[in-house]
DNA sequence: GACATTTAAGATAAAGGAGTCTGAAATATG
DNA sequence: CATATTTCAGACTCCTTTATCTTAAATGTC
């Protein structure tokens, strides 16, 4: 998988988020129980993406998470990020030391094209349009 | 990364052994100090590639391992195979369940039309087409 | 203020991948 | 046959990721 589990949790979260439109706050227990994931490790992943300024949160009865900004602002390569870092879309795929785009191996070019074409992908793409476009109730399961 | 380092390690091993031309069996300790990795680990790996079928081996004195065909007819993909399994080019990217090609998310066609990509592309690619394109110095390192 | 709700923080555990180590089996050489 | 070489087999350790659990802090409601 290129993503990690934590990183595709988080993607799963905030576009939930993203489709309750209307609302302020999201507890996590009811995002953790419509996506089927375990509350405590999706607090731990969630409070990451706040520290990193990407989501608020607030505290007590009525509390919970939400976006810090407007979803049709963030793209999914912010989220990927945050959880991930960004060193997949330039690392080799072969974890080739010593090369370069001077004498690459037969692999770089074709390689480096579709690399650089999911790259492209998350970087264009925000959470608004992803949810536009899907079934919302798919999102959970 | 896409590929297990075991399954980088296997790919590196045979691009080694196929560059060896002219020799019958190469020891695994000549290959692991070439390529800087663990004898250990490597012996453990190539052992699997062995079991595949992918290699044949020869134990005692002047014993090595060596590839089972000749490598104009192995397709790396052969060697992802064995090491990793070939899930990851049918995987969603975002790992969500109840996915289908009938009401797919917006990022579906873009992702499936690169893995595709690369799956092809290590399908076509042989051990020998590598290593005639490569620097050979640069296969230790 | 008492209480219930909810996130924050951090310790702990379980699982898998990566890497190490030891001894057994095979084989060439003398 | 004795010895050195080399793969085979499996146990074992280490590290990262994944997941669980416990306690604290904040906040709304009565
Ligand atoms: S040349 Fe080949 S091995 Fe080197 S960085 Fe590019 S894809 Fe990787
Ligand atoms: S539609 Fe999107 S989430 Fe579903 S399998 Fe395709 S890429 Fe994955």
């Amino acid at each position: 998988m290129i993503l990690s589990k934590s990183c595709v949790y988080a993607i799963r979260a905030t576009l939930y988020i993203t489709a309750q439109e209307n609302r302020e706050y999201i507890p996590v227990k009811e995002i953790a129980k419509e996506l089927n994931l375990s509350f405590h490790f999706l607090t731990k992943i969630l409070q990451g993406l706040t520290n990193a300024s990407l989501m608020k949160s607030y505290r007590g009865p009525n509390g919970g998470v939400a976006m810090a900004r407007s979803a049709d602002s963030i793209y999914l390569i912010e989220v990927i990020d945050v959880m991930d870092g960004l060193d997949i879309f330039s690392e080799c795929l072969l974890g080739l030391p010593n090369c370069n785009d001077i004498n690459p191996c037969p692999l770089h070019e074709e390689w480096a094209k579709n690399r650089t074409s999911i790259h492209k992908m998350f970087q264009t793409m925000t959470l608004s349009q992803i949810v536009n476009n899907i079934d919302k109730l798919r999102l959970g399961l």
